[in-house]
DNA sequence: AATGAATGAGGGTTCATTCAT
DNA sequence: AATGAATGAACCCTCATTCAT
């Protein structure tokens, strides 16, 4: 397997696990079973390691994303579709998540590095966008919205993780939850 | 002033700013103007004063949520009457909301000393429980929906603080956000 | 003893003998028999280290230039008497000696500090130039006669120390072979 | 050109630039051109790699002194030549220069390598042995004399390099220096 | 209670060297 | 002969904590 692999995949479970400067490189090195100076050849250092596993991590949710099934007939049933994408997404990949929650707002990633990834969200923007515009959403600008909603689906992955798991009725109900909060 | 006072002050700023390991304890000093030592004789070690500064902070939450109105009359109105007193206490206190949210679910803290903090926490479920029971909300399990409502008050100040600033009628939308997702 | 003395003295003497790279912090602190850490309290850090070791030779070493016998009478005696007062200077004190020969150019000493140092020298620069203007010297530009000049007792030095001493008779003839360069 | 002398030629430069430990192999192998390993194949080790360095060094500078016009006929002219070609050469090989003045004592070079470099300077020791025996030049040990008398010519081309050159007349005034120093 | 110099374990990082290709 | 990814010991430096004052 590639080390770069191996060496992003220590480093999402030990820092999800410990926090950056909790987590040595020896430590990381140990766990990808890799010399300490391997780690070194793949990243310039620490923090550009960090922000190459938070540019991997945005990437992946973005196409988790894009597995949602939305066919433009019922904006309902499509904003639902891809609200449960994200949130199955988020409950398949705990070490992920937890990333992205601590790191999303955290000064070891640049801003630059924030704007570059964003990329990967612009699609659900334009949907909602498009939903405020068609008058299926509440009239509110659609950054806040965004957050709004992508909150609702946070907030719902770490109950799940809480709760080591949800049933299929659960989700549905925070799915509504979440519609009924963004609906016109 | 109580150095003690002075030194969870500066842990607060600078904590919220650089993260707990950025933070060294004699950097704590410098900012509160007290001796290296002193800290320890008001603090075991640095995990006991992130502890401590937790458990304070949790205390002034519970604090600002009493300070809502509440008649027991209408309950949408109470329910929003209470989002809105937490949300300005995190609009606020911008650096203890980030420290909660940040420390909420990290290794830092102890189970018991979340466990025993809850107890500022209570009040609102009571309220929200009382809620479901009465039909005014969904019926949900009360820790779920107490996570969700808490979710869109937390990512509302996200917004708050990004934006820095938000008009009265953004505020009372987004309360109205949270009102229709809980509500029955 | 003070720490601080102890610090720059364990310095000098292992770079002496095993040059700036190859003196780990750590034999540097073994030497002078305080903690690692103790090093970071009296110097920000090695080069900073490294450059205070050099402004206090400079001292040494100017102090040691005025301790020669010059009355102004014979320019020829007092000549040769500052020659073998640095030449002594230089024998007793192989290590710093050692030191400034070889970090004098080197990179690890900043411009500034070498500038600052250099008022050390002064005497010796007004002494030659006096002699250029009296006709005691030769007619050459002052800069160049000092370190012509010095080179001489440097050349001395090093013969001093390889040969590990040098008779009376020698260091007088080696200070003879000075002056006859230097006069006019 | 041969990778030899590329690996040996980018030493120089660097070397003289950050000095020993200052110059990792990788930096060398770069600015050569040249795969890290393929160092390894023409050197044993860092250490065999400068001293192949200062013997290839200390053999251009015999070359150098070899091209002075010496005819026996008048010592005095001789010895300026001598002197001068010496002179020359470090005045142009700067980096030569600065290498063999730092390396001359340093510990890197084992007593055996520069023993055997020494012979490089034999002619130049037989030179000034003569002048002695004839009375041209001072009754002094021999080896000194030629320390003495390189050293002349050491601080000459610093001066030169810190100068950034010298006129044809302060060349001649400065040989003129060495040789009124020598002679008898 | 308060101070701050001192400690030394442990962190991030570098780099001489090896070895499979 | 030549390559360069990989290794891991060793470096500089930081910082939680102690303790004599």
């Amino acid at each position: 397997m590639d080390k770069r692999e191996l060496i992003l995949e220590a480093t999402l479970e030990l820092i999800t696990e410990n926090g950056f400067h909790a987590t040595p490189m020896s430590m990381i090195s140990k766990k990808a079973k890799v010399a300490a100076g391997t780690i070194y050849h793949h990243f310039e250092n620490k923090e550009v390691l960090l922000e190459a596993l938070y540019a991997e991590s945005k990437k992946k949710m973005g196409r988790a994303m894009q597995l949602a099934t939305v066919n433009g007939e019922n904006y309902e049933t499509d904003f639902k579709s891809i609200w449960i994408s994200l949130f199955i997404f988020y409950a398949d990949n705990s070490n992920t998540f937890q990333f992205l929650e601590q790191y999303a707002q955290s000064p070891f990633i640049r801003k630059e590095t924030k704007e570059e990834q964003r990329k990967h969200y612009q699609p659900i923007i334009d949907f909602l966008g498009e939903g405020i515009r068609k008058g299926n959403l509440k009239s509110m600008d659609v950054e806040i919205l965004t957050e709004m909603v992508h909150g609702t689906v946070a907030s719902a992955a770490k109950i799940f993780h809480q709760n080591k798991g949800l049933s299929k009725n659960a989700i549905d109900q925070l799915a509504q939850f979440a519609w009924q909060a963004a609906k016109a």
